[in-house]
DNA sequence: AGCAAAATTTGAATCGATCCAAGCACTATG
DNA sequence: CATAGTGCTTGGATCGATTCAAATTTTGCT
């Protein structure tokens, strides 16, 4: 455990300047055959790694890496389904062009503002799903490239890639309101800071989420063009896993007057409904119509494969990262084209509803 | 565009010295109110980010990020459920230090060698799946502290986190070959560089891989102890993706003595083989049983579930991430136990076979 | 006011490399 | 033999911060 070996050490073991050192390393084919093999030599004997990073790092100015950073703990970049497919994409752009991939994160929030200072990155994805605006906030102080991800927050000087969520949401409502059903229930993502449960329209409409604001939009207002009555259909806020979502479906299953149709606004939500349906031996499309939103991979696999909103996720990560590396000083906006992807989870309601 | 503010910017707009400056910002109490709050304000009026990490980790030495490297694209870490499971507990490791992690790998070997070179890390995790000892190699040069997975070449100075894969395998086999099963098939995971097909016992057994080479060794040892023909076994090896499993189904079963249990060397090979047995038709576990080897979280969840040999995946994460962050001089090889799981994925053969 | 102790501030040194203008050595040319 | 040209090497400057011993200012007390 000593000190480790410096490129000047092994400049001065191999009797030449740190400058020709250098050039061994960086350029070698500037410096004389005989030079190169003396101070590979003494390297070798010294036992150097190499050039430090870390020294060449502050000359370079350029990290080679891209930052993707979430409030989230860490693992769920690989535990959630829609963050991990846009990871995927972000992979194919990085792997493209050389780049790495640091995940910045953290439990706690001192420690994720800590974290988010002294990433060692050329510019941040910021996936907005919790604590979107502190989050975006700590990312601009930084004064790097960045985009949001899910943040429809309408301001100009920050960049975001995203899907019109307000009518994705009206096409979901729309196909289930087409196919004749009048008993809706819907399970939302956050709209507060943290917590679940029954809340009402209103509390909805102001989301702090503004996906979770258009969602809702989208949803009611297409829903009250085809005469339901809006007031009417139960909300059930999530925290977008499991746990949250299974009692949101015991709630919303409680009620006397039970649901035909549910508009879910996580594909995660939507296949966690339909694990819970099953449990219970309620059919699926026959007795209950399940929409997702977002397309993640598994929505296809799922028995019986799950009707959805299906954003171009991977798409979305690929132009994340090109929205890093090629920008030019002025933040885009982007809003890709959403696919309706009808499979199995959606049919007329049951004769007589 | 113009040139970056430093913190020496900074302190002269604010008339102090530049260590002043610096505690401003690194221990803001110990610099009188008064003049943090001049500080302060020149770094607004500037536009100043903060103090660069790039600057503070030349000085700090420590990154505070985890490397995890690999030789496969980057997307492995999100689309491979073992990679995945893995990353999992990294994850939570990570989160409870505070540490950042680093996805490091590439398209080509270049650029990988480049990378693994350059890349701000405190040490590494090294997935071995392919190209193993090359990617080893790599690391090693580097100097750092690091640990690798699935790497049982038996070399002491190599830190390694796995399970037993001889026993692992072992428990499989027998597991089939006590139903009663007599005709076996292996799905095995990669010997060579690259390609697919089908292989002979004498190259599986001398797979470039060690866990490849092991698995086999199990199996083997263990169908041999039952009295089964080993020479008779067809192995075919994949590439662990979807395609070349499929590709191995199909050859496996157009051979005229048609198997009754699958060896698959990894989950991912075994639910993709559940998938294409449930699309011919032929039913698991009454017509042909599978064992898989991981235990992801995937496999309780297939149809029928999968019985498997379960290593404490998650656990091994968050080890390797202890691995680096406690390294003491001298690498540990640390053993985990398996778990074997029995599900709904074997029983015993067909009546008559 | 005078003096010691405590609290702040200073500025040079350091972290580990890369870059580049200038210098040197050697060869080719008139 | 002087001159220009080519090819390699040198060493100082720089990247942007932190650190720490020494200098300075402030505070506390008589």
């Amino acid at each position: 455990m000593t000190r480790p070996v410096r490129l000047a050490d092994v400049a001065r073991e191999a009797g030449v300047s740190h400058g020709t050192a250098s050039n061994v390393f960086s350029r070698p084919e500037i410096v004389r055959d005989e030079v190169r093999e003396r101070v590979f030599a003494a390297a070798q004997k010294l036992g150097y790694a190499g050039p430090d990073p870390k020294g060449r790092l502050l000359r370079a100015g350029k990290v080679n890496a891209i930052g993707v950073a979430t409030a989230e703990p860490l693992s769920y970049f690989f535990d959630d389904p829609f963050a991990r497919t846009v990871m995927s994409g972000i992979s194919q752009a990085c792997d493209a062009t050389g780049a790495g991939i640091s995940l910045v994160s953290a439990a706690n929030q001192e420690q994720l503002a800590w974290n988010i200072q002294s990433a060692l990155v050329d510019g941040f994805i910021v996936f907005c799903v919790e604590g979107g605006s502190r989050l975006v906030e700590l990312t601009r102080k930084r004064k790097l490239p960045f985009v949001t991800l899910d943040f429809a927050e309408h301001d100009e000087t920050i960049a975001t890639i995203g899907v019109d969520d307000v009518a994705g949401a009206g096409i979901a409502a729309r196909h289930l309101a087409k196919l004749g059903h009048r008993r809706f229930a819907v399970l939302a993502l956050p709209t507060i800071e943290a917590g679940y449960g029954p809340t009402t329209l209103e509390r909805a409409q102001n989301a702090i989420y503004s996906g979770t604001r258009d969602r809702i939009r989208g949803y009611f207002e297409e829903l009250a063009a085809h005469g339901i009555d809006v007031t009417a259909v139960p909300i059930y806020e999530t925290e977008n896993d499991e746990a949250s979502t299974r009692a949101g479906m015991e709630h919303l299953f409680a009620s006397t007057e039970l649901p035909t149709a549910i508009l879910a606004m996580s594909d995660r939500m939507a296949l966690t409904a339909l694990e819970w349906l099953r449990e219970r031996g309620i059919d699926v499309p026959g007795e209950v119509s399940v929409v997702g939103f977002d397309g993640v991979p598994e929505s296809a696999l799922s028995v019986p494969p799950l009707t959805t909103v299906a954003q171009p996720i991977v798409e979305i990560g690929r132009r994340a990262v090109r929205s890093i590396l090629d920008f030019d000083g002025t933040p885009r906006r982007e809003i890709l084209d959403i696919e309706f992807v009808v499979r199995g989870s959606t049919a007329p309601p049951p004769a007589g509803d």
